[in-house]
DNA sequence: ATGGCAATGTTTCATTGA
């Protein structure tokens, strides 16, 4: 069983990219974020077609996450957003599928350390910690993907002295995704061997894709029973190449059965 | 010299992303 997540930065631009990548990597679980589009503008038809189903919640411009299951796979007990926390931000989407709780996250930016939107960050993700202890309580199999924006440690960056303290890098950030592990989940990345200068998104500017200057911020994380299953984790880098590609990288997870 | 790209709606620029 393959599970995936990909922020595709606009489905809209993106969809026949994730076609074609459904179509050749056929996987069963897809987490996607940034769709960038209101519900009633989601190409359902289109991703029947490719034999999937869609759970999705959306907005115009910014944010937008969905869960595609592969047909066959039923889908139940759909939740959006974290409970209790308000929030207009249409970052979360979670879904029981195929024994496994799947969670979507697209958590914040923080654009800067002194901006509004880095506090905003962190308090989303003390609030998202507590929804994962709260899964976790619940449910054996929890797989939680997607974008984080964090750069877990200085391997996840390709030049760590130029991001040091900056957003994405910063001790709180990287102390919230490890309370986020705390909770009772891996870093599927890190399960295994990996070769360095492995990263999920590269810069649209400045060559960042050819001289690789990129991060890793995109993560599956496990539960333990999960993690015991999982037999390779890995960043599709191809599909940062060529025509209008996102900025990040397909993020995989390939689970025992 | 501190930018550069891409997507979007507020559209011929401003905002955001990371």
């Amino acid at each position: 069983m393959i599970l995936a997540a990909w922020n595709v930065n606009s489905l809209n631009v993106r969809l026949p990219r994730l076609m074609a990548w459904l179509a050749t990597n056929k996987p069963d679980i897809v987490c996607l974020q940034e769709t960038k589009l209101e519900d009633h503008k989601f190409p359902v038809v289109d991703i029947a077609a490719a034999g999937y189903g869609a759970h999705f919640a959306g907005q115009k411009t910014y944010n937008g996450v969905a869960i595609l299951a592969r047909d066959g796979l039923a889908v139940t007990d759909v939740v959006m957003g974290i409970p209790g926390h308000a929030d207009d931000q249409k970052r979360v989407i979670a879904a029981t599928i195929a024994g496994i709780r799947v969670v979507d996250f697209y958590v914040p930016n923080g654009q800067s350390v002194d901006s509004d939107k880095y506090r905003y960050k962190l308090d989303w993700c003390a609030a998202a910690a507590a929804f994962l202890r709260d899964e976790l309580s619940r449910h054996a199999n929890v797989a939680v993907m997607g974008d984080f924006n964090v750069a877990p440690d200085d391997r996840d960056v390709h030049d760590p002295a130029l991001w040091a303290g900056q957003v994405l890098c910063t001790a709180p950030e990287r102390a919230a995704f490890r309370e986020f592990l705390a909770a009772g989940l891996k870093d599927s990345f890190r399960l295994f061997p990996q070769p360095p200068g492995t990263f999920s998104w590269w810069d649209y500017r400045q060559l960042a894709f050819p001289k690789n200057h990129g991060m890793r911020i995109d993560h599956i994380l496990l539960s333990d029973p999960l993690a015991a299953r999982c037999a390779a984790s890995r960043i599709d880098r191809n599909e940062r190449k060529g025509e209008k590609p996102s900025d990040h990288a397909p993020v995989l997870v390939e689970l025992m059965d």
